[in-house]
DNA sequence: TTGACTTTAGACCGGTCCGTCTACACAACT
DNA sequence: AGTTGTGTAGACGGACCGGTCTAAAGTCAA
């Protein structure tokens, strides 16, 4: 009656690829190491991804479905009030920083290490973006302001400078900046 | 009585580097290429750096010193009013990235592709940001804001944000929606 | 039990990585 | 004329790159 053992290898794969092209980056990290870090054979990596390109697209799909999934909950966890949830953004920001492991965004990376605008990642990083950008125009709609498409990306430029400033600042400081700066542009809204 | 051609090749070598590492990326440019493209001896490469993280660190530096030059003159020609200047900050951003070799900020770049945080390069990147955000602190002061540092502080988060979301959306609009916001958080400054 | 499919381990391919080394050319200065 | 310093061209090393191939072992259902 045992379960087999969770072992299904291509989750195992994207499980692995995912976390170390986080931490040590896309070109940084070769096949043969990911291969070698999920105990699996190459030619089963190969059976279940065209090419590194496509795993790499593959995994960053995976990973921006799972991290907007965590952050949502993050943030409608920390307020219910709409006006409230859309400074919680900026306190789940705070907090993802302030993690051992944050290594800023995956997508803004991957969008830097994947020089060619034509790769399949470049596309998963905008539409990463956009879903954001969308979830704070479900936000600011729901606090009740008119141009809450126009507020959203307003707001997104302060989550992304504010990720940005954490990597290179090597701080949470800039969560609580944008905070303040959302607090101002939603008074003045 | 000619003038030596103008050759000094440790010039010319971090020439061919800044301008490869920002097109194509740190990493996938290799040394043999930055010594084929600057027509020169690979001894001789090695001869004036150490390596290629030290080729990295000082073409960052010197591409540093040069763009806050020329962002600078940028700034100062579009506007002579302080609070202008301010706001001029962002038509330049915006004329950057309508350019058609912009790739986004090469020193955040750098941060994101050099993920361990002892390599030289990323102190170079975050005195870039410093030396932004001292520029900035210069502008709201001349424009007579009291807490001109934490203004700044906020106005670099845009900035920063701006030039993210200019690389990921493939667009200037970003540069006129941090305009927008930088024009609210002076008014209520 | 047979047959179809997956996975394994690792050799192997051509190419590139960073860095070193050699052997030679051309200066400039003494 | 000889020395010193800087440059050239390119071979070379060992490691790694992405990707293919093979031969054997494991798995599962008919």
């Amino acid at each position: 009656m045992e379960m087999p053992p969770s072992t299904n290898l291509r989750e195992k794969i994207l499980d692995v690829a995912t976390d170390l092209f986080y931490r040590e980056g896309i070109h940084a990290v070769g096949v043969d190491r990911i291969v070698k870090e999920s105990g699996v054979a190459k030619m089963t990596l190969y059976n279940h991804f065209d090419s590194k390109d496509t795993l790499i697209a593959e995994a960053l799909k995976r990973h921006g479905e799972q991290w907007r999934a965590d952050f949502v909950a993050s943030v409608e966890k920390k307020a219910k009030a709409p006006w409230d949830k859309i400074l919680a953004v900026f306190d789940t920001l705070e907090a993802w920083f302030d993690g051992k492991e944050f290594r800023g965004c995956a997508f803004i990376n991957a969008a830097v290490e994947l020089a060619d605008t034509r790769h399949a990642g470049r596309k998963i990083s905008a539409d990463h973006m956009k879903h954001i950008r969308d979830y704070l125009a479900s936000l600011t709609q729901e606090a009740g302001f008119k141009r809450s498409g126009e507020l959203a990306g307003q707001l997104q430029l302060l989550v992304q400078g504010a990720i940005v400033a954490a990597v290179i600042e090597g701080s949470s400081d800039s969560a609580r900046r944008a905070r303040k700066v959302a607090a101002t542009i939603l008074e003045n809204a």
